[in-house]
RNA sequence: GUGCCCGUAGCUCAAUUGGAUAGAGCACCAGCCUUCUAAGCUGGGGGUUACAGGUUCGAUCCCUGUCGGGCACGCCA
């Protein structure tokens, strides 16, 4: 067989097709990048391409006409059997056998690198996901953003793009203040200093295990003077206030005053420890971070100013009521928003235009925020700033993504901390676990509300897609353990003899991936690798009940463990782009 | 009320972004294990793509309207 590896079908077609146009039409306008996609009925060919029909306008003559006078003008090609006229004027391309079955060994030599590709030219691109704020546990709607980025931008990152995948810290605001008097609170508590908890404050057990945590190292170091906490409310206006945004916000700014340099102790601790969680959660999850990005370092660095004082110097801002305000409605935005508030504070909007010019800044080509679907509201603000800021506002691409809700038994598993429910990504690791958690996440269109069914993740049957495809790739593995040789050793195999219509189906779909992974990461859709592997395995189930593979004839057996080999390594490729294991045995 | 997203088989979802006869999985019915893992496979029925118009060689996809569902509309983050 040839032993030079074959060119990806598509981009060689392509580019005949753009020769082609160049003899029949200089003047045609097409510069290259001439579409071909894969057809879905085999007497159809292979390969398809619609430019004849495209042509009949501008050119004022019959597609099939076209079609003809393109098909006579391409230049010999190595891998074409034959090249057809077809319905309305569809060019369908037939791929010669012996060049799909060249592309089995290209698979084995490229292992693990196989369906990457050089389509991204390593242009950088940044992924910023989950970037929950540090006040709580991860629950499971962050877990779909997390499954969804960290998928997304393992594509991007096979389809030959630069990735930076980056998490944004709200270490700043006022929700983080908010968790540094909760726990102060409960800290009190353990002290035998009983103050009223507010309704608004952090009410999750895991603020009363930091609370012992300073407890146990610093016994009673941070009581300090706690009756003063309710200065400016007695006792009987505050039990009325106990649900109001003014108590919290007393709270915290007695609480600054009375703690003085120990709050800025309480503040780092907490933010350290919600922080190292979520972390751990995610790093056993299989996400993982190149940068975490933190809000309050805007601040210190004076970025946030910046940012602000570039925006006044265009004169996109007014002051009115006392606040400072943004023109975003000359850029599209439904009202103008504000930047400053009366009391001089930053808006958490402020601080996200600083940090949206420093991703710039920063010379990304193309920039990804994932989004939690309720933030869509969010978007025209933002583009808003970057245009004001005269930035091109089309590099920034905010993926949303919609909320998943779990079922249990049929029914809604209700999401309220109350119910005992799970709402921890962590607990729906621990009963689904990570490889069902992975898949089930991303197994729909990001921008589609997702179902997760909780029972499903967990049966170990069929109706499981995770577990249809690992059982594929134990399957093989078994098979191959059970004839106990080493696949390296299959170079000299004659792969003709895959020659029937379930081999070529495989052979064509594992030539494919490549393909996929990079429609997946045009198109921002991590869902599709996770279709194309449940097709994969399916068609190698079905192909295992109608073949035997460890057969006497010796050349016929080595054929098939090389296409097998083929699969488990895609199967391999694919499942570890999603953040799945590929178990050798189940 | 205004804006954004969505509506495809009984259920959960695809459909190479305007292409050829709209596909899978559940569920239902009928079959396949002394042979490499039955966590598997084979066959069958199931559709006016919410509805009504429009654009063109061609529409699930684009435009308009109606109905139905979700989300967002703060000097919160």
């Amino acid at each position: 067989m040839d032993t030079a590896a074959p060119p990806n079908f598509k981009d060689h077609l392509s580019q005949l097709m753009f020769h082609a146009v160049e003899q029949i039409r200089t003047d045609s306008g097409i510069q290259s990048g001439i579409e071909i996609v894969r057809t879905r009925q085999t007497d159809h060919g292979d390969y398809s391409c619609n430019l004849a029909m495209q042509l009949a306008k501008p050119l004022r003559k019959n597609p099939r006409e076209i079609a003809a006078l393109l098909i006579a003008a391409l230049p010999p090609s190595p891998y074409l059997e034959k090249v057809e006229v077809a319905g309305a004027g569809f060019i369908n391309f037939f791929i010669k056998t012996a060049a799909k079955q060249a592309c089995l060994y290209n698979i084995l030599q490229r292992s693990t690198a196989y369906g990457t590709s050089d389509y991204g030219k390593k242009r950088e691109i940044q992924v910023e996901f989950v970037s929950a704020n540090p006040t709580g546990p991860l629950h499971v709607g962050h877990g779909r953003g997390a499954a969804f980025g960290a998928s997304l931008a393992n594509v991007l990152s096979a389809a030959g793009f630069t990735v930076t995948r980056e998490y944004y810290v709200n270490d700043a605001g006022r929700q983080m203040d908010i968790l540094a008097v909760s726990t102060w609170l409960r800290y009190l508590e353990l002290n035998n200093i009983h103050i009223p908890f507010p309704d608004n404050a952090y009410q999750g057990d895991y603020v009363k295990v930091m609370a012992r945590l300073i407890y146990e190292a610093h016994a009673d170091r941070y009581v300090h003077h706690p009756e003063k906490l309710l200065q400016g409310f007695p006792a009987s206006t505050y039990e009325k206030a106990i649900d109001t945004d003014e108590l919290l916000d007393r709270l915290i700014a007695n609480a600054r005053a009375i703690l003085d340099q120990d709050y800025a102790y309480i503040h780092n601790f907490v933010l350290t420890e919600q922080l190292g969680d979520c972390r751990n959660d995610l790093m056993e999850f299989g996400v993982t971070f190149d940068t975490w990005f933190s809000e309050q370092s805007l601040f210190d660095n004076g970025l946030v100013a910046h940012a602000v004082r570039e925006l006044e110097e265009k004169k996109f801002l007014y002051r009115q009521d006392g606040a400072v305000w943004f023109r975003s409605t000359e850029f599209g935005d439904e009202k103008d928003r504000v930047v400053q508030r009366e009391n001089g504070q930053y808006t958490y909007f402020a601080s996200d235009i600083a940090y949206h010019l420093n991703k710039f800044e920063r010379g990304f080509e193309t920039i990804i925020n994932v989004w939690g679907a309720d933030h869509h509201g969010y978007i025209p603000r933002v583009k808003a700033a970057l245009q004001a800021l005269a930035l091109d506002a089309d590099k920034l691409n905010i993926a949303l993504v919609q909320f998943a809700v779990l079922y249990r038994n049929g029914k809604k598993a209700s999401m309220s901390t109350r119910s005992g429910e799970f709402v921890t990504l962590r607990e729906l690791r621990q009963e689904v676990g990570n490889d069902a958690a992975r898949f089930f996440y991303v197994m729909r269109k990001s921008d589609q509300h997702l179902d997760f069914d909780l029972d499903l993740a967990k049966s170990q049957s069929n109706d499981n897609p995770v577990f249809y495809i690992q059982y594929a790739h134990a399957r093989i593995c078994s098979v191959l353990e059970q004839w106990g040789g080493d696949t390296a050793t299959l170079t000299n195999v004659d792969t003709n003899l895959l020659a029937n219509a379930s081999e070529l189906a495989l052979l064509q779909r594992l030539i494919d991936f490549p393909d996929i992974i990079i429609a997946a990461a045009e198109e921002f859709s991590p869902h599709l690798i996770a279709f194309y592997l449940r097709e994969l395995a399916s068609e190698f189930h079905s192909y295992y009940n109608s073949t035997h593979f460890l057969v006497t004839n010796i050349p016929l057996m080595e054929a098939r463990l090389v296409l097998i080999t083929a699969i488990r390594q895609v199967l391999r490729n694919g499942l570890a782009l999603l953040g799945v294991s590929a178990p050798e045995k189940m």
